[in-house]
RNA sequence: GGGCAGCUAGCUCAGUUGGUUAGAGCACCUCGUUUACACCGAGGGGGUCAGAGGUUCGAAUCCUCUGCUGCCCACCA
């Protein structure tokens, strides 16, 4: 016999439980299947760890992700299947530089780029993202998180960078790569371009100015923006418009606009003008406006680039403005129509402002060169594995990712985000990929620089994409070669992750073994940037799909709803309610009350509640194993003696099997939920206390605690894994036991429909007394009248008399009601509760003619129902059945309860 | 402007294809040192299921409209 610790304390075990698994080789599958534990039939389980950004440490969030990976996770591979969890990390390029940037200029470098270099300051980075790695490594261990540390990648390491530059080659040479220059976003203060998903738009008061660009001019255009307006080439007004459409087709010269460049503006048509909003008339910016440079391209409009990469004016809005900021700019603009009374009207008007997500700075949309990937060109695919796609096809990136979710073969969960999804691929354009930013991989792409110096032939100035560093240009022979010197925007690369990880372009066992993943568990908020680039990228390299399910989890928010954040101080730290609360407790908070694509409210209370669940669970095990002289690993369904053998046997399957189906359906809250229930409500609450009057049940107690110390498991790993290495020694791994499956059972729903009698009369005596205030102390007569229920409450007389705290019971088939006793009706028994000299016999009568009343409505209600013939025509038999049933019983009650009046 | 969620007990949420007197956890109230656990036990109060119509024998559940709340998308200058 062994004894716990009357508490549980997590601070003590857990780093030596993660250890001890860790030490076990069980986190790699290959492991597993040497030392026979995994199961041939059931295949195998791959899911990739959606890399955290390498910018700092994890947050509650991540936690919650890694609470529910490692919950499938640890679910699987006890069922058998070769699981596989694969970490890593990301280099977030943009956020890690800005990151680091900012920690330079914080301590007195204004300009750490200018001053260290590229070289210089890539080493700086690398130092920091290693620094981060560490942390985030060391928190996904302090989770209990059971991935395989062996297969870790980076999205920035040789690997990694191999894969990138081999599909950089493949769709360049398919013609989806293409380097063009055109409208992008960019954002001035981390001097590179955006991708459309990675501007953000936040709604502001701005100044609408409506002007005239001259006296001569003959139509009014309004603008948040004046001083773009040096970079106008034309008006767009409707067609329809009986105001302007006879200007259509005219052009316009404007001198010397705001003091500065020259315009020529002509007049166009267009039908989405809106006639009734403002001025009726719109100003077109071609250069600085992606709806405006649309039009210019229809109407071959120049492209004037006033505003440079700096947020500074250029040449083209003239000597005045030239090297001036916008916002100068804007000012001086507004200040020459006053002067020139051309100014009609000065108002304020909401607005939308696109910022920059990394860094909130606002974008500035300019003409640039740069690589985009093309969303709309058709290329043949090779080899598919795609429903619907055979191999040789032909096809576009967009029909790609429509495909595979339009057929299923890839399930979004839940299904909402579906909608989102085709709505978005619906209005994607091309994806600009090159970023003006350092850190990241560096595009493959060299140009030849012999041209310059005349040795070159036609040709050497197209780009020479290359998977491997190119020694010499392959049409003049020059070794003058230059590496374009942007890099590739991170989610490119994060784009191949599922397969890049598992060794492509290598045909490695792993890819054969693991690829299409199983299962990609992430967060709804990058279902864009990430989940809907890994679908391109993979259906285009490897024609499969890159996982069979998306499960889209919400945002941890404190418990107002708010998100967290420093400058609120709402931010609840993992690793503080770790070392406060445990793991599993912080595990627990975060899995349940937790619904499939909705935000999670988080609170420390919460985090607390499940700590007293741990610790119910160690003292539940703390008194089996008092009970148990020898516990055994070996798990025989034991001989069920009694009714509430029977009985707890009987729920244990049911919860196993509801458990499991529960957790295959990603319910995973319900499954926590329902084992809860049974833990804490029948098992603690009832069936151990039977235990202590019936006895000698170490079998079946091993037995019980055996299997909720596995279903428990991936919900808990650690207070689990401890206790089961005290009950059966350190040397034994909870984590890889096999799951409980349902052994048979007959008889369930005699066994539970008896024991419910017997647990509602215990109830109903307790009630009695809470309600009469009898102290718990003064034990109780009691008389029951049985009917046909003699032998089961007699078999359980000792249960009931000391659970319900009696003196004395007395059973008989039919028992008359003392005048001083108190009683209450279950079913076709009845219960009396002798009360001389206990209470007041009055009070309890109001209690009876309250409980009268109420059961009267009752059956009026249903009567009711039954006399409706609509009713009894319409409804199905069951439904009908089932209501007979339920007033038959109801005036049975009501009768007795009658003559105890 | 378009779309998607949500509105159920004081709080956080369940409620699977319409059919129990609508549930759980926390909080609250009463009682309790019964040797697994006070990080506990026993009992209890508390809801016109946002509002209004409709379909149906029957609606928290399906339909329509309205009202809030949150999120996503969008070139209305």
């Amino acid at each position: 016999m062994k004894e716990l610790p009357k508490a549980y304390e997590p601070q003590k075990y857990e780093d030596n439980i993660y250890k001890h698994w860790e030490d076990s080789g069980f986190f790699n599958p290959d492991n597993c299947e040497k030392a026979g534990l995994v199961d041939v039939a059931k295949g195998n389980f791959s899911m990739v760890l959606p890399p955290p950004n390498v910018t700092g440490t994890l947050h509650i969030g991540h936690a919650s992700m890694l609470a529910i990976e490692d919950l499938v996770t640890r679910y699987k591979r006890m069922q058998g299947f070769k699981t596989l969890w694969l970490p890593g990390t990301d280099h977030a390029a943009i956020a890690t530089q800005t990151k680091v940037e900012k920690l330079f200029i914080e301590k007195g470098i204004k300009d750490p780029k200018k001053e260290l270099g590229r070289d210089k300051f890539l080493v700086e980075v690398e130092k920091f993202a290693q620094e981060s790695h560490d942390t985030i490594v060391n928190q996904c261990k302090k989770m209990g998180s059971s991935m395989d540390w062996s297969r870790e990648a980076y999205t920035l390491d040789d690997a990694r960078n191999l894969a990138v530059r081999h599909v950089f080659k493949k769709m360049y040479d398919d013609g989806l790569i293409y380097r063009g220059y055109r409208l992008v976003n960019w954002c001035p203060r981390c001097k590179s371009t955006l991708a459309d998903d990675e501007v953000e738009h936040k709604e502001q008061i701005a100044k609408l100015y409506t002007f005239k660009y001259s006296k001569d001019f003959p139509i009014s255009i309004a603008t948040t923006r004046p001083e773009t307006k040096l970079g106008d080439a034309a008006v767009a007004v409707n067609p329809n418009d009986e105001r302007y459409s006879k200007y259509i087709g005219q052009e316009f010269l404007i001198k010397n606009f705001g003091g500065g460049a020259d315009l020529k503006i002509k007049i166009i048509g267009e039908e989405n003008v809106d006639v009734k909003f403002g001025t009726g008339a719109v100003g077109v910016t071609p250069a600085h406006s992606a709806a405006d440079y649309e039009m210019a391209q229809k109407n071959n409009l120049p492209i004037i680039k006033i505003i440079d990469e700096n947020g500074q004016m250029t040449k083209e809005a003239g000597e005045k403005y030239f090297g001036k900021p916008v916002k100068v700019a804007r000012a001086e603009v507004v200040e020459w129509l006053k002067e020139n009374n051309l100014l009609e009207k000065e108002e304020e008007t909401p607005n939308n402002l696109s910022i920059c997500y990394r860094c909130g700075y606002a974008i500035e949309p300019l003409p640039s060169q740069q690589w985009f990937v093309d969303v709309n060109r058709k290329f043949i695919l090779p080899n598919s594995s795609i429903d619907g796609i055979k191999s040789g096809d032909q096809v576009t990136l967009k029909k790609l990712m429509q495909q595979v979710v339009n057929n299923k073969q890839i399930e979004i969960i839940p299904d909402r985000f579906e909608k989102t999804y085709f709505h978005w691929i619906d209005n994607l354009r091309d994806w600009c990929i090159s970023r003006q930013i350092w850190y990241g991989h560096r595009v493959p792409v060299w140009y030849c620089h012999g041209l310059d110096k005349g040795v070159c032939l036609p040709g050497c100035e197209k780009p020479i994409v290359s998977v491997e560093v190119p020694t010499k240009c392959p049409n003049c022979s020059s070794v003058d070669l230059v590496q374009d010197s942007d890099t590739l925007d991170t989610w490119f690369s994060a784009g191949l992750w599922t397969f890049s990880t598992l060794g492509w372009p290598n045909k490695t066992m792993d890819l054969k073994n693991f690829h299409p993943t199983s299962l990609l568990e992430t967060g709804y908020d990058i279902l864009f940037f990430w989940v809907a680039r890994m679908i391109l990228m993979t259906t285009y390299t490897l024609g499969q799909i890159p996982f069979e399910k998306v499960y889209l989890h919400g945002l941890v928010r404190d418990e107002k709803g708010r998100k967290m954040s420093k400058s609120l101080g709402n931010v609840i730290n993992p690793l503080d309610t770790i070392s406060q609360f445990g793991a599993d407790a912080t595990r627990l908070s975060l899995l349940l009350g937790n619904t499939p694509g909705n935000d999670l409210k988080l609170s420390e209370e919460k985090v607390e509640g499940f700590r007293n669940f741990t610790n119910k669970l160690w003292n539940i095990s703390r008194f089996v194993l008092l009970n148990i002289p020898e516990p055994k690993l070996d798990t025989k369904l034991p001989e069920l003696k009694t009714l509430s053998d029977k009985w707890i046997i009987s729920n244990l399957n049911k919860v196993i099997l509801d458990a499991s189906t529960m957790i295959e359906n990603y319910q995973f809250s319900a499954a926590g939920e329902r084992l809860r229930e049974f833990t804490w409500g029948d098992l603690a609450d009832w069936y151990l206390e039977i235990a202590k009057v019936e006895g000698s049940k170490d079998e079946i107690l091993n037995y019980i605690l055996n299997n909720i110390l596995k279903l428990w498991h991936p919900f808990m790993p650690f207070v689990t894994e401890q206790i089961w290495s005290e009950v059966y020694g350190a040397d034994k791994i909870l984590m890889v036991e096999k799951w409980p499956s349902v052994a048979v059972s007959n008889g369930g729903d005699k066994t539970l429909s008896d024991f419910e009698t017997i647990k509602k009369i215990i109830t109903g005596i307790r009630v009695l007394r809470a309600d009469n205030k009898i102290e718990p102390v003064l034990k109780l007569d009691v008389v029951i009248s049985a009917g046909t229920k003699l032998d089961l409450i007699k078999e359980n007389s000792e249960v009931i008399k000391t659970l319900a705290r009696l003196e004395s019971l007395e059973i008989l088939e039919k028992a008359q009601k003392s005048q001083t006793s108190a009683g209450f009706v279950e079913g076709d028994i009845e219960v009396f509760v002798e009360l001389t000299g206990v209470i007041d016999l009055d009070k309890e009568k109001e209690r009876l003619q309250k409980e009268f009343e109420s059961l009267t409505k009752f059956i009026n209600g249903i009567e009711n129902k039954l006399a409706n013939e609509d009713f009894v025509k319409n409804a199905p038999a069951a439904v009908i059945e089932k209501e007979r049933q339920k007033l038959t019983e109801a005036q049975i009650k009501l009768d007795k309860i009658e003559s105890q009046l």
